[in-house]
DNA sequence: ATTTACTTTGCAACCGGTTGCAAAAACAGA
DNA sequence: TCTGTTTTTGCAACCGGTTGCAAAGTAAAT
């Protein structure tokens, strides 16, 4: 059906080594014999197949794309800024939603099945062990939004959650606010166990401020919405670190519903700064996460162990920042 | 490094044929044989390298998963979906992401390099050559969203845009509404330009109500709040039918800075139905699409084409209905 | 015209699997 | 026990490529 390598050697009448050196770059071939075997490839329609030179080079070009979040929108710039990244550099996502499972070895294996050239773990709230199943397994991984230690055993690309949780807890002294509680995204989340460590260490240092601590089951708006209508029940805190945007705008949907005001009544402060929280109707104060750099990073990384696969992990560490919007009161 | 088939022949004192037959199903193995060849695979952690394999099945159980649309939230839960089902088939998805890029020349040529078993292109902005262009080589294609017509050269699934504009305009007649508005996606994407078809094929049906058409750049929150700013600058419509939901969403935001009330001055219809269009802040009229039903039908359609890859065209419409909530006025 | 050095080409083996075919083994029937 | 039938196994060729090596070709130097 569709053209080999034995077709086009057969019509440019020359060996089967002479038209695989004509598409392997690098390698001798006189300008004469590239000439004439382009001419009969482009006859043919022929280009090489991927796979069946992967068997020999040992490389696909193929790169593990693994998530759990495709519920929380921010992932869809994730995905988008992953996939532009790997196909500027000729690489290829292999897509893998983890939704229902979380053992690492059937991933891992389904990964060597299909001979990828590395994986990117792109999530918050898998566990380290998931990413270093692959990494003692030799696949090359990156793990993207995964907790920092300053003990790596995988690469890791991401914020510092804890000192994330250390500015939002000063963010809410300047301001004022004596009663404040933490919203977290699920409490099984190394992002979420962080950020509260944070802000609890910042805290803890002033008798004078009480905080309350509560989870909702998931980074949806649902969920954020949900567990803001349980607190706004009792008294509420005077203000609450929502475990991250899409928690925060369920949250100011539940506060609207359960007649308060904010920033008047109660104040919310969100992470990720994603399109959404810019938006007028929305305008929710944030922590913004450098998106764009970090999955850039990421690529950039896991494109050079490809060529340096036992490269010494490292942890790649972008600082996050203070967005004002409406959703906090102003400094006193 | 890594086991093969070879190790495990060794292993277990067999011929390779033994191997490959014991991990092939329908083969011909004995019970002894088999538990023989598992045993020595276990200890070798050896699993079948599946791009080998398909070197001679013809079979790489790899999905082309095609789309430009990495910028509107809905593609999410239309990735999660696709990437679920799939995966349930024992499928795997190869994401490209063609925001750049457009010629279907370069996607088809990829995808033949990587042997993809089939194409799912998901994507209402694609003209229908598009996804000819993978029929033409004989590669099985799906067009997810795409346009339908009565003589489909490709599969196609999705709704019928034509009918969506229709159901608009006679829920914006039902309203009452005298002056009303289109403001599209981009122009040259084929929904904008059936929904359009079927709004002005009813409303040219009533002289007494006057039409007036716009597009936005881009199916966006900015776009669509850009071209509502405009609109709102002059005398805007009584309803504007606008050419998605996050369209809508940016609509409204504009709307409410010009300082005009939603839907007291003016009306506001979406489509898609979106999961934020319920959200209580937004509360958003609009049309529902049946996404999971849409893309599961697309998933059994591409399972279905590889056992039977002339399977005649044929286009699988979903009825789309109206949802009712906050942003247009009660029924006259 | 020879020798030497370098470049280009083809042969053949290999990457990790599958599969048609025939030989070997197991089973059934008499 | 022997024969006929069915099942299981191994051999060898093949899938679509790459690559080390040696032979052939070219160019430069003497």
């Amino acid at each position: 059906m569709v053209a080999t390598l034995r077709d086009v050697a057969v019509r440019a009448g020359v060996s089967r080594s002479a038209v695989s050196r004509t598409f392997t770059d690098g390698a001798s071939v006189s300008a004469k014999m590239r000439s004439r075997v382009e001419k009969a490839a482009i006859e043919l329609g022929y280009s090489p197949n991927v796979l069946a030179r992967s068997l020999t080079t040992r490389r696909t070009k193929m790169i593990g794309l693994i998530s759990n979040n495709f519920h929380n929108p921010i992932f869809l710039a994730v995905f988008d800024q992953f996939t532009r990244g790997l196909q500027e550099r000729g690489l290829r996502p292999l897509l893998v939603n983890l939704s229902d499972e979380t053992d690492p070895q059937n991933s891992v294996r389904m990964m060597r099945q299909y001979s990828v050239d590395g994986v990117i773990v792109a999530s918050s709230t898998l566990p380290p062990g998931f990413s270093k199943a692959f990494r003692d397994q030799n696949v090359p991984v990156v793990h993207t939004f995964g907790r920092y230690s300053s003990a790596p055993s995988v690469h890791v690309v991401g914020i510092d959650n804890v000192e994330c949780g250390r500015m939002v807890a000063r963010t809410l002294i300047e301001r004022g606010y004596k009663r404040v509680g933490f919203m977290g995204g699920p409490q099984s989340a190394t992002s979420t166990q962080d950020r509260l460590k944070g802000f609890e260490e910042v805290l803890n240092e002033r008798p004078d401020i009480t905080l309350s601590v509560s989870y909702a089951e998931a980074y949806s708006f649902d969920a954020g919405r949900r567990e803001m209508l349980r607190l706004a029940q009792d008294a509420p805190q005077e203000a609450y670190f929502c475990g991250d945007d899409v928690l925060s705008i369920g949250a100011l949907s539940a506060l609207k519903d359960s007649g308060l005001n904010v920033p008047g009544d109660v104040g919310i402060i969100g992470l990720n700064d994603m399109e959404m929280a810019g938006w007028e109707n929305i305008d929710l104060t944030t922590i913004h996460q450098p998106i764009r750099q970090i999955v850039n990073s990421s690529v950039e990384l896991i494109a050079a162990m490809l060529e340096e696969p036992d490269r010494y992990p490292e942890a790649r560490l972008f600082p996050c920042s203070v967005v004002e919007r409406g959703t906090l009161r102003p400094v006193l």
